[in-house]
DNA sequence: GACAAGTAGTTAGCCGGCTAACTATAATGT
DNA sequence: ACATTATAGTTAGCCGGCTAACTACTTGTC
């Protein structure tokens, strides 16, 4: 991804509004913007997840156990809430079961299926990173003022519901 | 990346608000929200170059030469500008080079560098890509205001220059 | 009750990032 | 001028995604 610093300037703008007139600059330059500080934000989470031995697809798979009721849940379920292939998601398991975070459990009724569940050293792990990561998150989003945040979100579920007029 | 319609609901923030009191909710899900946007437009973008057998990656460097007067620059120059690493950029140009978009020129004054020149194929594969891009980033980015379009880079950006201080 | 169709999970292999280590060359400092 | 340090680019190998193909099992239909 581009970095911002490296936005184009005005020199650079017309070049390229003569050769596509039709560009509409600010357009470009605000979804741009939100590829570029989306994409530094999950960089900057991963490295801090990565001190606790996490990454975000593990981190996920362990917040959406805990907040089951039983704190167990299905591959297939978990692969459609954290947004990953359920491939993906066996190789997330594979390696929280190594490290002993969840536990994989035989299903008695249907043979195919898994129960995936938070094991105490995985509530463990939770209790460790998530204090200091709400801290975090507090500290950085703190920037705007809670209109502002509000005003934030609501632009980008916008901006969400809108793209598939992109495809 | 977990979905924007997994993000918890008020049962599950109260069980969450109980063992970890510190947390801001509010902030928690703009921040949630924000990277699950940038992450779902990216792969939006992708998608739509994928079509025209580009991606991001390769597609950028195409953009950067295309701004320098001489339609010229270094590998590295364009990996600092991309915000990828040198040896990222190296299998880019590789690409590109294969297929005619872009051109190694050796220095002749230092033996170390490269200089990478967009070919009349490489304009023109922007020439296909680019316009169709500009009407579609349009199509999105209109549904916002440009007030709001204003609004929303400029909190971007506040986040963007804060980010340091998840570290 | 047998067979077709559907579902759960895994495996294999690709892809585009990354870091670290390497080669080659240039610049610097004593 | 020569040794050291710095720089440009590449290579090797890792990692976490993905899709497609596969196995095992269940469901539904005749």
């Amino acid at each position: 991804m581009l970095k911002l610093k490296d936005l184009p300037d005005s020199k650079i703008l017309t070049k390229f509004a003569e050769r596509y007139p039709q560009a509409n600059i600010d357009g470009v330059i605000h979804f741009l913007t939100l590829l570029r500080v989306g994409s530094d934000l999950s960089d900057v989470l991963d490295n801090f997840l990565g001190q606790y031995g996490l990454l975000q697809g593990r981190w996920w798979v362990l917040i959406l156990l805990m907040r089951e009721q039983d704190l167990t849940s299905t591959p297939s379920s978990l692969a459609e809430k954290a947004g990953v292939s359920r491939a993906t998601m066996t190789g997330l398991i594979d390696g929280l079961d190594k490290e002993g975070l969840v536990l994989r459990v035989t299903d008695a009724t249907d043979r195919r299926k898994f129960h995936i569940k938070l094991t105490a050293q995985g509530q463990a792990k939770l209790d460790e990173v998530m204090p200091e990561y709400y801290r975090r998150v507090d500290r950085l989003m703190s920037i705007l003022t809670p209109q502002e945040g509000e005003a934030l979100t609501s632009m980008l579920i916008k901006l969400q519901n809108n793209r598939d007029i992109f495809k």
